[in-house]
DNA sequence: CAGTGGTCTAGACCACTTG
DNA sequence: AAGTGGTCTAGACCACTGA
């Protein structure tokens, strides 16, 4: 009763298209005749179907109409973080190396950079209730000011190691996920045997010019340690 | 210069924020300082702050001001296709089985009912140029009308084999991802090797009271096929 | 109290689509 | 030409925060 009367717009447009009396594809009545229906003005049926436009249940086409969208199904919020719930009880990071190297032929294909530049390297594992859940493995391009001082980095998340360069808000980060089998220095650090099944997270950061400023792997042990994605259409 | 004026006061802002000339935390001048220098009403300039309050740059707190949001870096948007890319050449979905069955502890667990409720499994292989690329089973309560024939459950998607009974529109689909060594039936049902690392993805469908009405499990073979995602933040 | 954001109105003009 | 959505105005009243 109390509520603002765009958000009965919303709610009723809403509740025709979850009940299926109107499709996706089919158009809504015309904003005029929202202006009708519920008696407001039209800038208020409009904020309405804003709502909707924002939700993703509604778009609209200049000179037609506002129609209902297809739901993409297909597409899923992913929350992952990159420090695991740090700063929690029995959580640690311990820093496993801190180096400037000069990039293999995979890191500089992946950074972008000709092989004579160099590349800070940064290993981390991540310790809960003293078992090892995470081996992460950090590359970026060097540069005068880069924190390399332990205290510093230990703990920093991944576009605060490069925050000094490039604004956190014009930066993109791209997930790559997939299994692998441990071997080798990755087993070690993990301390698992050989041929245990780990989780693969790949990031990549790139800047507002889809340049790479840094990539990382983490690999996470143990069949329990997964990751978590919810549909975005609500 | 011909686009909108409040889409002038989206640029002009976000500007502000990428270049960090104003920060997190810090507020944005109020709506009626933006009216006099843009010189326009307060609905425009109201638009404009809309914008990027759904961009997710800047909050409002009523009778106090505008805000410039804390980045949340943790946000990613994941395009997980349930079919694959499926209607492409080369790519073929064999039905392996569809059966009624009595529901095991798990399957009871995931799907919250009783063990003498019946549950429909499909499992199905994703073919990729002759080479299986996934495994899926998927578990759904049994209802009268739920579509058995081949025809129309090997094309179809979880939501669409219980769209019957559920409007998509008010379902919510969430992912488990983790890691995997191939073993047994799902060995046999991929071609690979045990030991073989998989990448697994657990689909739970609930309806709108948050009950479950769908349970499936992917294994993906081969260290190529990953699942890639994209920070929000833009 | 003055200032802020949240809601709403009753008009207006434009570009666009359709018959 | 009539109808549609997109933009914009110049007011208004409200509930809220802070001094």
């Amino acid at each position: 009763m109390g509520s603002p009367e765009y958000l009965k717009i919303v709610e009723a447009i809403k509740t025709k298209i979850t009940s299926e009396e109107i499709k996706p594809g089919d158009a809504i009545q015309s904003e005029n005749l929202l202006c009708e229906e519920f008696n407001v003005s039209r800038m208020t049926v409009r904020k309405g179907l804003a709502v909707l436009v924002n939700e993703g249940y509604i778009y609209s086409i200049p000179g037609k109409g506002n129609y209902v969208c297809e739901p993409d199904l297909d597409l899923y919020t992913l929350h992952f973080d990159e420090m695991m719930p740090t700063e929690k009880k029995g959580e640690e990071i311990r820093l496993l190396e801190v180096n400037v190297i000069k990039p293999s032929y995979e890191i500089g294909f992946n950074l972008e950079i000709p092989e004579n530049k160099h590349v800070i390297v940064v290993k981390r594992v991540f310790v809960s209730d003293g078992v090892i859940k995470a081996y992460d493995i950090k590359y970026i391009p060097y540069y005068r000011g880069i924190p390399i001082v332990e205290k510093e980095i230990r703990y920093a998340t991944f576009p605060e190691m490069v925050a000094k360069k490039n604004s956190i808000f014009a930066m993109t980060k791209k997930l790559k996920i997939r299994a692998t089998l441990a071997k080798g220095e990755v087993s070690q650090s993990l301390d698992v045997m050989d041929g245990e099944p780990l989780l693969v997270v790949e990031q990549k950061l790139l800047d507002e010019k889809d340049h790479p400023i840094g990539w990382g792997i983490m690999y996470f042990a143990g069949e329990d340690s997964g990751l978590e994605a919810v549909a975005c259409f609500d």
